[in-house]
DNA sequence: CTTATAACTGATACTTAGTATCATGTCAGA
DNA sequence: TCTGACATGATACTAAGTATCAGTTATAAG
């Protein structure tokens, strides 16, 4: 099943409807790059009301399809993923994401409750770096 | 020597003038709690302009004597720390902040270097939870 | 102590991200 | 096909932050 029809189907199963606004914005989400913005989304749909695409990216996170990668500026760009709990690692030159879950967080949380004394109860991790696409275009570019 | 000798010291270093605004301002920061908003600052300066202090929170940046902590919805909070890079463990209660930097995140980026190939260059990681305090008083709160 | 001037300030207007309201439109089941 | 709850778009609003600009002030050279 696509992540399109499994979009489909949790809105149904709850009681949401699918109207032809939801499919078109549905379709521009999947056409998108790894992480996008509203407007991203407001630029290819120009008669789709703002609130509406911010009220379908709510219900989406409600709904699990989609999560919010922390930009290093602070800013926070939207991601389609079907994912539980999980981090992100952004390269910095092209946007690529990938998603990661299977990290040794846990670990560094028990250091850290040991010498804190907090119960932990959640946490937030982006990391930043370069794919090995673009280290490799690097050594080719123009100018280096 | 203080915080505040300290950021006094680094305007100068760099320049900067010692105004009477932003000696008012950073009497303010220096009696906030673990973290805060421009706004919350504002409320206690009336008479302060927007514009001021959000350029002296850049600068204050720039001079890394704040950072910004991220809180569980995605808002930015400020906070005054002459630390370099580090982390935030923040208390859900109480708000209560611990700033770490002693923590095993290296092994972990080790951990996703090796399996994705991307050369990593930075990370932001935010844990929340709740103090010793906060746990201690849930216990006898009233109707607890 | 002046004075020149670069730095600083506050007001205002603007931007970006997101929420609230509300009249109109439409899906989907009876 | 009827109907009402759900969804939509316009509009206006909030919150965080930036840009502009005319007026003020710190500071250091004289
Ligand atoms: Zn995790
Ligand atoms: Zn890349
Ligand atoms: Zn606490
Ligand atoms: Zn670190």
């Amino acid at each position: 099943m696509s992540d399109l029809d499994l979009v489909m189907q949790r809105l149904t199963m709850r009681g949401h409807r699918i109207t032809e606004t939801r499919r078109r914005v549905l379709d521009v989400l999947v056409s998108m790059p790894a992480h996008f913005t509203v407007d991203d989304v407001l630029r290819q749909l120009p008669d789709v009301g703002r609130a509406t695409v911010f009220r379908m990216m709510k219900l989406l996170q409600d709904l699990n399809v989609v999560c919010r990668v922390l930009m290093e500026d602070g800013s926070l760009h939207y991601r389609l993923s079907t994912r539980g709990h999980h981090h992100h690692l952004v390269c910095r030159d092209c946007g690529k994401v990938e998603d990661f879950s299977n990290c040794d967080v846990s670990s560094l949380v028990q250091q850290l409750a040991a010498s804190t004394e907090y119960e932990i109860e959640g946490h937030w991790l982006e990391v930043y770096g370069r794919c090995s696409t673009c280290r490799a275009l690097e050594g080719t570019a123009v100018g280096a």
